[in-house]
DNA sequence: CCTATTCATTGACATCTGTCGATGAATGGG
DNA sequence: CCCATTCATCGACAGATGTCAATGAATAGG
């Protein structure tokens, strides 16, 4: 029998914080987390991946709204995927962002009682 | 008339991250609070103050289990407290630390759609 | 009073972070 | 082919951050 993998964030993803003294572990795994979103451009941009209509975005639209460098939109993003936030599709020249199903309701999760 | 401050924190504190882009002004304010969940640290000590039977810890009791110094446990706590999550009383020598109700709850709010 | 306890604040330090400009790789169009 | 577009990565740099040791203020107990 396969066991397939979820291509869904698990809601099991992250402990909560109010359900008992967290370990170092748990912590640091989730700090990362909010830690990625600890910047308002990264916020921003997670906004604008939402706001999409196709629930995709390319850099040089992200780009066009931020006033700051293309390098610098780059980076944000690269941070937010390796957060688990966002994932990343090349097609052809073009980056498309996405935001990883799921992924902010889970972090949103370990908030609630 | 009157108008009472709410001592609850108001579960529209947040701006929806998934709700349209975001300001500048709206992310930089959303930004702050997970920049100061964003560390293990001070998600551990989130997680012992939620975790204390009386709702609120001495920084004596925090400090012991943490292998930092009782500094540093005093700065993030610091940092907590600005950032909305806790609250200080000063009774006597010690200070004790409470979560501010319903602020997590509310930030959680702002991962959902 | 004198001393011990609790805790915030300060100064110092190494590290991390956000930003830019520049570079380079990959793709697509004449 | 050559060139323009899109984007990630790199080097550099100022500023923020986490940590400690030391200091100092406030309180409690003999």
């Amino acid at each position: 029998m396969t066991t397939a993998l979820p291509l869904v964030a698990t809601s099991g993803c992250c402990s909560p914080v109010t359900g008992g003294v967290m370990s170092d572990v748990e912590a640091t795994s989730l700090a990362a987390k909010f830690k990625a979103m600890g910047d308002p451009t990264r916020l921003r941009l997670l906004s604008m991946v939402a706001a999409a209509e196709s629930g995709e975005a390319c850099v040089c639209d992200l780009n066009d709204q931020l006033d700051l460098s293309q390098g610098t939109v780059s980076h944000h993003l690269g941070l937010l995927v390796k957060a688990g936030l966002l994932s990343r599709t090349k097609r052809g020249t073009w980056s498309y962002y996405a935001l990883v199903p799921g992924a902010l309701p889970a972090l949103g999760d370990s908030l609630r009682a």
